[in-house]
DNA sequence: TATGAATGAGCATTCATTCAT
DNA sequence: TATGAATGAATGCTCATTCAT
């Protein structure tokens, strides 16, 4: 079912944990951490409170998992649609769409795995903030191979990764929204607008 | 006191209620509304627990007071720093200045107006919605002049808009962060990349 | 205004301390003692809830002027309708038309001094039960008198002089009701209740 | 357990649910409604104050079934104490020594069921007054027979419907008292009280 | 007297979690 | 695994009362 690999010492591939992940995300998304109750959860999927603890020990763990799970995709996408040996450009156009249209087709698990992560414990925070660093690593590495070949025009590494991953990340805050209500045309405009941000001549 | 109209029906001028605010700007801003208690805002102004309620008849009113103001500010800001008579390229960089610049002075304030918003009532929340409409609004005319006179190339107006408005927003969910510690520093930069995203000559 | 003695150490005769009964025995009658907030008194007489302070000490002292009034109006108002000098009939029917017909008239204020007592301090319990008892052995004096001149017929003085003036005291917990709105046939049907229970002639 | 039918929707027979509302009747005639905690209620069980809420999902739900099972317990034995067939004389002392023992044996509950109604949610109280005119209709079903068939002399059946249930209601109110410290006292005297009432030969 | 703000104590209720079954 | 009942610790909020004005 999924090509890619994801910790099973931290995100157990158990039906019933997987069917508590979804639903949390739900609740998560629409109300926040805080504000989300283990019973809401549970009666997403019409089962007692209870039901969650034999897989989850607590529902900080239950966040953890998701927000792990959450990076741990998004970071083997990125990376699966990353064609390293073409040109910078179309690396770009080719992470950017795939991120963009990531956060618009899974935006109620963006918005958890982007907005709730200070409910975490420090080292569960750790843990994802390093899955965190990588993605925008991977965007850095295409913007810094632009402007090391002459193709991007860019005034500051730093800022115009910042800007690509920030407008990407962001698209799970407003997505589903305006005329924008199919992830594709989210995948469509976005890399041109990261181009643009590259300075790039298209 | 303050050089532009706050709906004063709404956020108290009291200096009792302005100090309740900005604590829970700071609670709300680093915990998500649900998971702060109105405990701890009053902790944090060394108040009884019982004080806020002379003020803010609960705690979700004190959220939106705060997401009234921050929104109605926010607007007014942004109108004051439009030069509407300039070109688009002149009027965009001013605007997307001091947008770029409020979001990461007022990155807490910023945080909550931006993502606690559906803890509000539907009524409340219609209202401050109302808002956030004509801040998308402003920048849509200045793009949309860009488009008409040429001196923008746009491939899609809403995009392009809804583009810039979402990297403006999102500087709160990062500021400060990496090497950008300092709202000037931002409010150079995001002109720039906003003047790439429209498709501007400079 | 009023005819009779009501101890003003108790019950301060200003205008607003009356006006603050009057309100508290609405609002106690309708929720109860406990259940009723100085600020709903208050509420009521469009004051604050501050204000009830520099008239009665506490909310309890409130219900005690209360019922220390209410009983002894009802005491100097049976004495007062009390023909001592005629026959036992003639002062039962008087007696228990008085009190029926006040249980009616003020069925707010009775059902708060019939039935809130046990929130009472016991200080305050004692002073109103020596009324109260009163209250009884007027009755008693009657009844002992009719079964002394052999007019009454009673197996038990004391279980027709209880029933009498439980009879007369529930008036207040359902009038008004059923067909009775009007306090003058109460007043009418209850005498001859009463001499009916004392077994007389007529 | 039980020889009478209780709405099992409304009166959890779970013998936690009961403990509660037996705990709950103490309380609440001691202090009323109002003024008891639901740390009381639980204290007197020795429990957690929130172990009531996996049977109650309020202190008014608890109230409302007290309620609900006083008043159907009360119209039950009383149609099981009425010997239908007999003489209304016959009748009227079986239902009135019946209901005049229920009231002091339980003038706990009997308080409860009698004084705290106000407490109740409209749609809870008025489930509770159709019990309630079941009951008065009982008692006019027999006084209306005995005007009928002319063993009675009534002045007015509404009048003396009134008066019967009227003195059997308010033996909870001054029970125990006086000299009168047993049920079965107070079940020898009411019938007679009550034939009186109703103007019967015997 | 009267008030608005403040407070300590307390309220009904909910929470995440545990546990016996 | 799953559950219903239970619990200790909150939670948002209210209460009677006080106090400076």
């Amino acid at each position: 079912m999924k090509s890619v690999d994801v910790d099973e010492n931290v995100v157990s591939s158990s039906k019933a944990a997987a069917r508590l992940r979804a639903a949390a995300v739900e609740a998560f998304a629409e109300n926040g951490f805080g504000a989300t109750t283990t019973r809401e959860i549970a009666a997403r999927l019409e089962m007692s409170a209870a039901a969650m603890y034999p897989h989850y020990k607590s529902k900080e763990e239950l966040l953890f998992a998701i927000a792990y799970e959450g990076h741990q995709l998004t970071l083997e996408w990125l990376r699966a649609a990353d064609p390293v040996h073409e040109t910078p450009s179309t690396r770009l156009r080719a992470v950017v769409g795939e991120f963009a249209k990531n956060q618009a087709t899974h935006h109620a698990r963006a918005r958890v795995v982007e907005y709730e992560l200070a409910a975490l414990t420090p080292e569960h925070f750790r843990a994802v903030a390093g899955l965190r660093r990588d993605v925008v690593r991977l965007v850095r590495q295409i913007v810094e191979a632009g402007a090391a070949d002459g193709s991007f025009a860019v005034p500051d590494v730093e800022g115009v990764t910042l800007a690509i991953v920030s407008l990407c990340v962001d698209v799970c805050r407003w997505f589903p929204g305006g005329s924008y209500t199919d992830p594709d045309t989210v995948a469509k405009l976005y890399p041109e607008l990261a181009i643009r941000l590259a300075g790039a001549q298209s």
